[in-house]
DNA sequence: CGGGGCTTTGATGTTCATCAATGTCTGTGG
DNA sequence: CCACAGACATTGATGAACATCAAAGCCCCG
């Protein structure tokens, strides 16, 4: 069995970290830059399929994801189990674990991944030193507490027809900011369709298959290609972000 | 038509602040609290069914939950309505709108509610001078992405009857520690219960119905009151929370 | 006494879950 | 090269869960 998930000491520098240049992003100051690099303990590859982070672990990282995706979820016992959200470059995984001691959600990658890999027992020093990071910081959190907002609309209130043109848009959208689909194809399965949006899988293949009737989208060897985002869009009532740069780590 | 908000200055200093005397919050230090009681603006007093904020606005503030309970909720444009999470003593409520501009929800009084007003302009310099009531504000956020998952484990994977036991012994739970209700009564209606769960009033009602011909809970004059706690937490698969004090502003 | 908010109930139909089977593709070992 | 298993997608049949519609009851308040 070949190795899920691979250390290695801080091969990349922050200086020459790719998610700077990107469009959405917000650019670092100098000694800002200079802290997160020393904040930065390493680098971590993980496989597609490879459990990032488990839930009711005690984990003492931090993580931005630099490239690749993954998704966060949570069981129920008896397995059924909910996608909660998807985390793509940028992102900060595992911040609820390190203020609250246990994570409450596991992290899966669905694409080969790296992060980057910070000490969650440094995280006041930010806070202390860096009140501009820690500002950023809270508002990432805020972020999330919207996309959550949104999903809960879409799951607990939307038609199946909705729930799908929405999880479709919205993925693209954050897949294409974070420089991760250029193409408008999503390597995901239709159980992971199913698993965010609370249905179950014979009813989503269904529910896919009238999207693609309408040639609003194709689904191709374990993928989605989107043929129309803007009549997903108007289906499911998604409506573009603000386009302001946000910060990351 | 009665004024349904009116705000005070300052009416009610910090030091004299009755949450401080909660077990559940941790308390302040000196400094802290008397930064906090500058910071602190005035008081807010809202009446029951009253609008606290609205989804779209620019609030140039921020507040904390002193008294009461509300919730928070998003709309369809054609009127549907999910109930996103409640609002009880302690929380902090529009931070999302301080962060990111524009309120992505709106907010509404379940009973008679009071506030504390802060100033959002003032957040980053509490940010600069105090890093322990920064930590503590992302940790707040961080609480609140914890409860959002939860939920929509349970909109997305539980069964109805499942649903509304998990949210009845959520809430009270809640209500109990913010020294809401010490009866076991939750003043809340079934089109809110429906609302946070997505399903529909009349589902909703024949589901309390089943919970109550077992004896778990009793619905009575605009409320809730339930009966036994264990059994609905045994069907929900609830478990309480850590029991660790938490932070407030 | 009438009206409005909330709850309750029954009837009916749709959406969706579940079950089961089949098809396709990919990788693996003989 | 073929046989085979495993992951994923697809399809049809059936029934349960849930939505919708409509009406009636209750209770408080003006």
């Amino acid at each position: 069995m070949t190795k899920e998930q691979e250390f290695t000491h801080k091969s990349l520098p922050c200086q020459q970290c790719p998610l700077r240049k990107r469009e959405v992003f917000r650019d670092f100051e100098g000694d800002e830059l200079e802290f997160v690099g020393r904040f930065k303990k390493g680098d971590l590859a993980v496989k597609k399929g490879a459990t990032v982070l488990v839930e009711g672990a005690h984990n003492p990282h931090l993580y931005t994801v630099l490239s690749g995706w993954g998704f966060r979820y949570k069981l129920l016992e008896d397995g059924r189990r909910q996608i909660v959200n998807y985390v793509m470059p940028g992102d900060l995984v595992g911040l609820q674990g390190s203020l609250m001691g246990e994570m409450k959600h596991s992290v899966e990658a669905l694409s080969q991944m790296s992060l980057c890999v910070f000490e969650k027992a440094e995280l006041f020093s930010l806070y202390k030193k860096f009140p501009e990071l820690a500002y950023d910081i809270t508002w990432i959190a805020s972020r999330e507490e919207c996309m959550l907002d949104d999903h809960l609309l879409t799951v607990g209130r939307r038609t199946a027809l909705e729930k799908v043109a929405y999880l479709l848009v919205f993925i693209l959208d954050r897949a294409r900011q974070s420089g991760l689909s250029r193409n408008g194809t999503l390597a995901l399965t239709q159980q992971h369709v199913a698993d965010t949006l609370g249905i179950s899988l014979v009813h989503t293949n269904k529910t896919i298959a009238r999207l693609a009737s309408r040639n609003h989208l194709k689904w191709e060897d374990g993928g989605c290609k989107i043929l129309n985002q803007e009549a997903l869009a108007e289906l499911a009532g998604w409506t573009p972000g603000s386009g302001v740069k946000r910060p990351f780590l």
